[in-house]
DNA sequence: CGATGTCAAGGAATC
DNA sequence: GATTCCTTGACATCG
């Protein structure tokens, strides 16, 4: 093959899927049950180690565990619940001990309701608590620097100044176990990747590009899909692969009115589909300058990841 | 047993 | 100012 037809590398180390197993019937990832069952951190550890062996029988080794795994544990009237984490301190290293032989990378993705810059106190309060036991939670785990808690920018308020300001406000009240945690990924309608890159040269948060949201909300990268993807990824140090999630549009949602955004009949194009493309990944892919770990962020969960691989090498073989 | 409602929580947009 | 949507997985309840 001559030199110019060879294929740009496509750095991808890992492909990883959330929370949901859908290859296995009856794996669960989180012990859900309502507050008046008791639910409890050990219950689902006990789920965790049944998908963690899962993963490895299919030769996955990145993972984003359910938020939910300590349930009500900063829930501000039910203190029965808030020492999970030190109860489970064994359990924790144990299973910990397990994802590092198994080579698996973890991480922690708290629910929209995590508002770090929110004005009301209680709010930013009570999101900060959340971030520093899902902090704790890995680091009970011994896990090493690339186990990661993603979080959004959060709320715009109107003023899209001062929420950056008050996001850095909070941020420096975070302990430090959580600041070298936390990477910020920018979201579909309020922090574009330009937003993420301030937050890091204010902070020093590692960011996470998400492809899908950087479309719908390019800011002044629009038309710059690599440098903003490669400079998300810059932000991260030296000896610690970095991430970035990826999924592709559900382009046969209902027809969405609303907020005058999408017209009658248009998709919600921030809607995850089933699968991902793997013509768009790749092309994307072949851009970036730096081995990465990409979060698949599709409705079919671990069957689209093992669609993608497949999907992947078919281009490979040029068999398609 | 299958279908449907509900869950601790916020924010944005609409009326 | 109140209401609805966004969005997730699984429990809880209902028929």
């Amino acid at each position: 093959m001559p030199l110019t037809d060879r294929p740009t590398p496509r750095p991808i180390r890992h492909l990883g899927f959330a929370v949901k197993v859908l290859g296995t019937p009856g794996l669960k990832s989180n012990d859900a049950r309502r507050w008046q069952s008791g639910p409890h951190l050990r219950v689902s550890i006990e789920y965790l180690a049944r998908i963690f062996e899962y993963c490895d029988g299919i030769d996955v080794r990145m993972y984003r565990m359910s938020s939910d795994i300590a349930p009500y544990a900063t829930h501000p009237t039910m203190p029965q619940f808030h020492d999970q984490v030190r109860e489970c301190a064994d359990d924790l290293a144990a299973l910990g001990a397990r994802a590092r032989e198994l080579g698996l990378r973890l991480s922690l993705h708290p629910s929209q309701y995590i508002v770090l810059n929110s004005p009301n106190p209680a709010v930013a309060r009570g999101s900060a608590r959340d971030l520093e036991v899902q902090t704790e939670i890995l680091d009970a785990m011994e896990q090493g620097p690339e186990a990661t808690v993603i979080v959004h920018g959060g709320g715009g308020y109107g003023d899209k100044v001062a929420a950056l300001d008050r996001f850095c406000r909070a941020w420096e009240g975070l302990s430090e176990r959580a600041r070298s945690r936390i990477a910020v990924e920018n979201d579909e309608d309020i922090f574009s990747v330009e937003d993420t890159l301030g937050i890091h040269r204010r902070t020093g948060a590692k960011t996470i590009f998400d492809h899908q949201h950087h479309r719908l909300n390019p800011g002044t990268w629009s038309g710059r899909e690599a440098d903003a993807a490669n400079a998300s990824l810059a932000t991260w140090p030296d000896g610690v692969t970095p991430k970035l999630h990826y999924s592709s549009p559900r382009l046969d949602a209902r027809e969405v009115t609303r907020g005058g955004k999408a017209k009658p009949g248009a998709p919600l194009l921030s809607q995850h589909a089933d699968y991902i493309d793997p013509w768009t990944f790749d092309a994307f892919a072949r851009t970036l300058r730096r081995p990465v770990d990409v979060m698949l962020e599709a409705k079919a969960k671990d069957l689209a990841l093992l669609r993608l691989r497949k999907d992947l090498a078919m281009l490979d073989a040029k068999i398609v």
